[in-house]
DNA sequence: TTTGAAACTTAGAAGCGATGAT
DNA sequence: ATCATCGCTTCTAAGTTTCAAA
């Protein structure tokens, strides 16, 4: 099929070019018309497009078409002049490593694009377009026919289309982009003396740092350190550290970078010496007597054809295994790799349903519990072993300095995991090897020696970057990193820039807000666009929204909206409903500015669901705006800010109520803004697979405590009728009713009498153990009695709104009044927890609340930090712990 | 321009170990 | 002490942004 033409011509208009000229007609009057805000909304117009969540529908998808297909793996490389050769581009290293050729099993090389362009004839009086179609009948451009100047030349006069108001570009040419420097040894730097590297006093902010105890870190200081700060604590350190035992002399340094300026700039480091990689260890065959079954018989594999089928026959349980598309990649690149390495009692491996993987499964379980049940001793020493043989892998020298290292470990091979509906998943990842692998080290550091048989593919010296390693990876051809942890000076710094950029935003954003208000008006189509695009990104915190390929899965962001994910409520509600990053699914109903409403309505006139929304905006020309508004701003930077701003003036509108209040209290307070954050931004999880159970246990222990009420409540009707006018003692039980009183009943004597002889059998083992006489079976037998009597009293006081009870009208009505609180407090709790279940609060917190705050309201409050950061994200923000209490984002 | 490589941040799932209930 | 739960850590996929090459 390669490249069909036939699929070509199915459906082929210049789709998404919303043929008849949505807004462009001919740019000009056509779109000034359009734009014209009187217009009526006939709400006919207003498209809805109702799909469920996960599958939204992209048929367009596949005209593809003009990528290389996929799909063809199979044909014969060479053959066809649209695929590159795969030869060309296969990385040496991949093959064999695994025992898996590579060759096999990567059809094509580069996933690469071959692509046509697309001359549009239709609409001609539409923009010169070369619209270049893709997808989903999108391109992989946004299938906008018109290039922002034809617009603006043709839409309305006037109006200057900001469009290229050249924006502040720094002048500054920053140290070459290492694209080429990475060729190998790069060049060096060329002196460029004037590269913003100021790290003179840098070198020496450091601090030797005891670990003690009692949580005090610091201690000597070490004799360059640069400034005074802290040195209260420093002496405190000092003294407590006297008295301690040097043993623990493993002193760390602390590079206090926070307190040295510079870092910014390109160059990222002067000397830098690391170990290189851990690769995993080799594949280890099964043993002989474990064997999967074709079609009901053992079959004999080679290794390179069982570690495949072993990556599998490990997720038979998973839902992986249930996806069709999962199972059809990985039986596609497996039979690659079997007709390399067939069966060595001939079986032939055809069909995927023959296959039963399920003695491996077994295997891999028995050899699971096997670990689990060794001697914890034992675990331990093997542990220690690996920790050991990691140890030198997990630290580099960076400036000299010691700093720790992210994901040193060499990700391993398997099936590719992809999220939603990745047209890969389930492929095969191969092992990565020596001869893969680039790395980055300092001029004069020597080269580690990989721990696998192989050479490096290539070493070089780019200090203008910050990873320690790299690779392509062969499913998307991606490269992947070796990055310092997150911990480290290089990410602290990034991370702090990170979250001072956005509070500069503060400075900017009314500015910025009026500029894209005014522009939901403009008359030339890309501003408009762009404005309300800008709307959706600060107002819902939406991602910039690149575009996507066909070999991925189709998931969109703000710019790569398509019509169908946002459907018209009159007078003014639009509800969003897409997959966005890793196809979480965003579903908002918005009230919106009437004109935002407005603007959608046009920009989906004339167009097809499956049409980009905003045909005129991409992820570049929106951040180059952007920069042109506030220098470095881009659309990430609006989550950033709205994140943080919100966290801190939820944080703020709570702080008088917490004065007095609990622990318990200010974190739930903490926690509730997290979440509302959370929700801001989107952050799902899966819900617990025990949460609906959970729930129910606490629908359970609601609803007593609603009986409890009603029998107090009953009591006091029994002392004094009078209280049955009162609104306060009113019915508020509707959750039980007599059904589930009984039961309730039932359950709670079974339990009274289960207790009770418990305690008659506890209380005879003491009384012998005392050398007393234990108590004879009467005794429990009354218990027994007492307690069925008191049941059958409890089920004929059932129904009669009377109920028995020693306490006073008074303590009843104090108790009833206990109770009421609890059940709204256990109530709430509930409901929180529920609907907490589908929220992910850590992402948030890692990533997009300015640490600063959650520090500040630690010392306001009197609440220890780690109560909310854990170990790891303490480390990770050394430089946002010293924060006063009236730090503010 | 447009495309895509490169580099870095952000993301949820899986794995794992501590902790609390029984 | 054992088991289930839960929260943290690890893993790696999936984004964004920048910039050079085509």
């Amino acid at each position: 099929m390669s490249t069909d033409s036939a699929m070509l011509s199915d459906d082929n208009r210049p789709a998404t070019s919303s043929p008849n000229g949505h807004a462009n007609g001919k740019n000009g009057t056509s779109a000034t018309e359009q734009l014209s805000d009187e217009e009526e909304i006939p709400l006919s117009q207003v498209t809805r497009t109702p799909y469920s969540s996960a599958q939204p529908p992209r048929q367009k998808r596949k005209r593809a078409v003009y990528y290389e297909s996929s799909s063809e793996d199979d044909t014969p490389l060479a053959s066809s002049p649209l695929k590159p050769s795969s030869d060309a581009v296969t990385k040496p290293g991949a093959i064999n490593a695994t025992t898996v050729p590579a060759s096999l099993v990567n059809g094509k090389g580069k996933g690469k694009a071959v692509k046509e362009e697309y001359t549009e004839c239709e609409t001609p009086d539409d923009a010169p377009s070369k619209a270049k179609v893709n997808a989903n009948g999108r391109s992989k451009r946004p299938a906008r026919k018109k290039a922002k100047h034809d617009d603006d030349d043709d839409d309305d006069e006037a109006v200057s289309d900001s469009g290229d108001s050249t924006p502040p570009t720094k002048k500054k040419r920053a140290v070459p982009r290492k694209r080429k420097a990475k060729e190998q040894s790069e060049p060096e730097p060329e002196s460029e003396d004037d590269a913003p590297v100021k790290k003179p006093s840098i070198q020496r902010a450091t601090k030797k740092v005891k670990k003690e105890d009692g949580g005090g870190a610091t201690s000597e200081v070490d004799a360059s350190k640069p400034k005074k700060r802290g040195t209260k604590k420093e002496k405190e350190g000092k003294e407590k550290g006297k008295g301690k035992n040097k043993k623990e002399e493993e002193e760390e340094e602390v590079f206090r970078w926070w307190e040295v300026g510079g870092g910014d700039g390109s160059v990222k480091w002067k000397t830098l010496e690391h170990n290189g990689v851990i690769f995993p260890p080799p594949y280890e065959p099964l043993p002989l007597d474990v064997k999967m079954k074709y079609d009901g018989k053992e079959v004999d594999l080679p290794p390179a054809s069982e570690e495949v089928a072993s990556f599998y026959a490990a997720m038979i349980e998973t839902d992986h295994a249930q996806d069709a598309t999962f199972n059809k990649n990985f039986f596609d690149d497996w039979k690659k790799v079997l007709k390399a390495n067939p069966p060595l009692n001939g079986t032939n491996i055809v069909s995927f349903e023959l296959c039963d993987f399920s003695p491996m499964f077994q295997h891999f379980e028995t050899e699971k519990a096997k670990k689990k049940s060794l001697p914890a001793a034992e675990k331990k020493e093997l542990k220690k072993a690996r920790d050991d043989m990691e140890a030198k892998y997990t630290t580099c020298l960076l400036d000299g300095r010691k700093e720790k290292v992210g994901n040193f470990r060499v990700e391993p091979p398997g099936l590719f995991r992809g999220r939603g509906e990745h047209p890969k998943k389930g492929a095969l990842k191969f092992r990565v090897r020596p001869e893969d692998i680039t790395l980055n080290i300092g001029k004069d550091a020597p080269i580690p020696v990989p721990n696998m048989p192989g050479k490096w593919k290539a070493i070089q010296h780019d200090n203008t970057v910050t990873w320690l390693a790299n690779w392509t990876e062969n499913i998307n051809n991606s490269h992947k990193y070796v990055f310092l942890a997150a911990g480290s000076s290089l990410k602290g710094q990034s991370d702090m820039l990170k979250f001072e950029k956005a509070r500069e935003l503060k400075n900017h954003v009314d500015r910025i807000r009026q500029n894209y208000n005014t522009d939901l008006r403009s008359k030339v189509m890309a501003d408009r666009q762009r404005a309300t695009a800008m709307y959706f990104i600060d107002k819902l915190a939406l991602r910039a929204g690149n575009e996507k390929g066909e070999d991925e899965a189709d998931t969109v962001g703000c710019c790569s909206l398509r019509c169908e994910h946002l459907t018209l409520e009159s007078p003014n509600t639009i509800v969003f409903d897409f997959l966005g990053k890793d196809s979480i699914r965003y579903y908002n109903q918005v009230p919106v500015d009437p004109q935002v409403f407005k603007n959608i309505r046009i920009f989906k006139e004339n167009k097809e669901d499956e049409d980009a929304l905003f045909d005129r905006v991409n992820t570049s020309s929106l951040n180059k705006h952007l920069t042109s508004e506030m220098k470095g701003l881009t659309a990430k930077v609006f989550r950033t800010y709205n994140a943080s701003i919100t966290f801190q003036k939820l944080l703020d509108e709570k702080e008088e109520e917490l004065k007095n209040a609990t622990l318990q209290e200010k974190l739930n307070a903490y926690n509730h803004a997290n979440r509302l954050v959370a929700i801001l931004c989107n952050h799902q999880r899966a819900a617990p697979k025990t949460h609906d159970q959970s729930m129910e246990k606490m629908r359970y222990k609601y609803r007593s405590l609603k009986y409890e009420r009603m029998k107090m409540r009953h009591a006091l009707f029994a002392l004094d009728d009078s209280y049955k006018s009162d609104d306060k003692y009113a019915d508020d039980e509707s959750e039980i009713d007599d059904d589930w009183i009984t039961t309730h009943e039932e359950s709670m004597r079974g339990k009274d009498m289960e207790k009770a002889e418990k305690k008659f059998e506890k209380d005879n083992e003491k009384l012998i153990e005392d050398g007393k006489e234990p108590h004879g079976q009467s005794v429990l037998d009354s218990k027994i009695k007492a307690i069925k009597d008191e049941y059958k009293r409890l089920a004929k006081e059932r129904g009669t709104k009377k109920a028995k009870s020693n306490k006073t009208a008074e303590k009843l009505e104090e108790a009833i009044e206990k109770l009421g609180q609890r059940i709204k407090a256990f109530k709430l709790q509930m409901v929180d927890r529920d609907a907490g279940k589908e929220v992910a609060l850590g992402t948030s917190k890692i990533n997009y609340l300015d640490p600063r705050i959650t520090a500040a309201w630690c010392k306001t409050h009197d609440v220890p930090i780690e109560k909310l950061f854990s170990k790891t994200l303490v480390t990770k923000f050394p430089w946002a712990l010293e924060a006063d209490a009236y730090w503010k984002f």
